[in-house]
DNA sequence: AATAAAACAGTAATCATTCTTATTTTTAAA
DNA sequence: TTTAAAAATAAGAATGATTACTGTTTTATT
């Protein structure tokens, strides 16, 4: 009826809560391997979604192909480099305000919107200065 | 050396040009198959590919898990229906002031972002009211 | 402990997309 | 206008992420 205990979700919770790079759901497999080395990667999908429908973390879709998970549930948003590709979380002021602009003279009901932001990360950027190739 | 004129590229460009639902590959692919019945869909897929990195016409991506095309490359907002699916154009100001507010504590570089709204549509809205399933 | 529900591992299947290959078109030049 | 190289094609195989299936193991409840 209801959802029962799994050691392997838990690992998973623990994997999203203890990383700040917005895994892939390989990433999480990869890592949670080493806890628990048979786990199947249908196991990992498939926990990921249940979590995510429980609310208790975010799937983020940010154009590459791939889907990455997030712990943290709270509004905000998201850098992803076009150069490494890693996904990196911006602090920046709500900007709900263009659910105003967009729904200004559209006939339907506007429930929210999906932004993130892409360029090139600090990383990347100090690679590039010396680089010669 | 250079590109060489297709007729089933052309006709991937009229079926674009004609429409402003923002179909996906395979719908372009079931469109085309009315005047090129024999057409395949990898030339569909290429030619799309094509025609993106010419800056001929752009890819969505909203999410779905299916790449849309929108033959209009001028900078504007789309609006994802979350009941049939339908992306729709919204006619709205430009919001990339949100750059500047993204870009403030940030140490990379923000090249763009990509915005796009979700809910309910017109027609979702209307078929709502009185359904009684 | 016995049992039913839920979750699991392993693997097959699906779906969008890309790649491969042998053939056909296009195009510029002979 | 043939010709030949470059580009494009159709058909189908391959890929990669994700989901579905199946028989077994865990969990939670009597």
């Amino acid at each position: 009826m209801a959802t029962k205990y799994s050691r392997q979700r838990e690992e998973i919770k623990a994997c999203l809560a203890s990383r700040k790079d917005h895994p892939t759901a390989d990433a999480v497999y990869m890592a949670i391997r080493r806890q628990i080395p048979n786990i199947s990667l249908g196991t990992v999908y498939r926990n990921l979604t249940m979590l995510v429908d429980a609310g208790e973390i975010t799937r983020l879709r940010v154009g590459d192909g791939v889907d990455h998970f997030d712990y943290d549930t709270s509004p905000h948003y998201h850098f992803v480099c076009t150069e490494c590709g890693s996904v990196i979380d911006l602090d920046m002021q709500n900007i709900d305000s263009i659910l105003r602009l967009a729904g200004a003279g559209f006939d339907g009901r506007i429930a929210g919107h999906v932004t993130y932001f892409y360029g090139v990360c600090g990383n990347c950027c100090k690679k590039e200065t010396g680089e010669s190739n």
